[in-house]
DNA sequence: GTTAGGG
DNA sequence: CCCTAAC
């Protein structure tokens, strides 16, 4: 929405296509055609068209030469029905120039993500009746086909935009978990990504992972911006140190099972005697 | 709320 | 990134 409506200018008309056909911005032509029984939404579909009454300022944001003949009010995009889908056009912020980080840590990157594209239901009714209309007349036959990423809770939760790891933050990242291991996100996240807002723990714990597949992978095989082969060698070299340093910590604990009692009678006694303890770590 | 892993 | 069983 925000592309499209950066690329016209504003003016932009959203219109309802049946079979391929436009349909009138009637009350009744949705009923008339039948789109409110059976399925017919396979057949259901909308055009963008520039709106011919407003300028066309050409503003096209990260220089892309991406061009329409504003002269003609043809369809810029025509899309297959697809009810549930919600599609986002957001800017890349890995693209922009970084800033001069200060050591190890990660400023609060460009947070702004993705503008909320709060479309207020109540507004847009006034113009687009079809529009509105056809979900309102057949809301169960909507229901069949979103059956995901929708929590039956008529909430359509919006997944999270993708926001590539920029190298300033894998060296960030590298260096927080060559301090702290590989078993304390919660703590890397504080230490090194305290501002970044959008990276969780859990992102991070993720992308360590991807790091690690990353380094052990062919160059070629390798994909985004080119991670500095120094820094995906101290992503092996951590992660071997730390994979070792957990290992002992297991280990240890499986020597002196009388330090640990109660974990021992729960654990090892209740599954089984015979087998003589837990797993062996290659 | 965190960890740890599969999806 | 998401989802979540286990702490």
């Amino acid at each position: 929405m925000e592309a499209v409506t950066a690329i016209l200018g504003g003016g932009l008309r959203i219109g309802v296509l049946l079979q391929g056909k436009k349909v009138r911005d009637d009350n009744k032509t949705l009923l008339q055609t039948g789109i409110s029984r059976d399925n017919q939404m396979d057949a259901l579909g909308f055009s963008l068209e520039p709106n011919p009454s407003q300028t066309f300022p050409s503003h096209c944001p990260g220089g892309s030469p991406l061009k329409f003949p504003c002269d003609t009010p043809l369809p810029l995009a025509r899309y297959p029905a697809t009810p549930g889908l919600v599609t986002r056009v957001a800017h890349d912020p890995s693209h922009e120039p970084h800033m001069p980080n200060l050591g190890h840590f990660v400023e609060s990157d460009n947070d702004s993500a993705p503008s909320p594209t709060d479309m207020s239901l109540d507004k847009s009714t006034t113009d687009s009746k079809a529009l509105v209309a056809v979900p309102a007349m057949s809301v169960e036959a909507l229901d069949v086909v979103p059956a995901h990423r929708k929590s039956k809770r008529s909430e359509v939760v919006q997944r999270r935009i993708r926001r590539p790891f920029s190298v300033a933050e894998v060296e960030a990242l590298v260096q927080a978990v060559e301090k702290l291991g590989t078993g304390r996100w919660r703590d890397v996240k504080l230490r090194a990504f305290d501002n970044a807002k959008h990276r969780t723990y859990v992102d991070l714990k993720d992308k360590w992972k991807t790091l690690v597949h990353t380094a052990r992978i062919s160059p070629q095989q390798r994909r985004g911006e080119p991670v500095p082969q120094e820094l995906l060698d101290r992503v092996l070299t951590a992660h071997a140190y730390w994979s070792q340093q957990q290992a002992k910590q297991q280990l240890k604990q499986q020597q002196q099972p009388e330090s640990c009692l109660l974990l021992y009678n729960s654990t090892v006694r209740a599954s089984s005697r015979s087998d003589g303890g837990e797993k062996n770590f290659g």
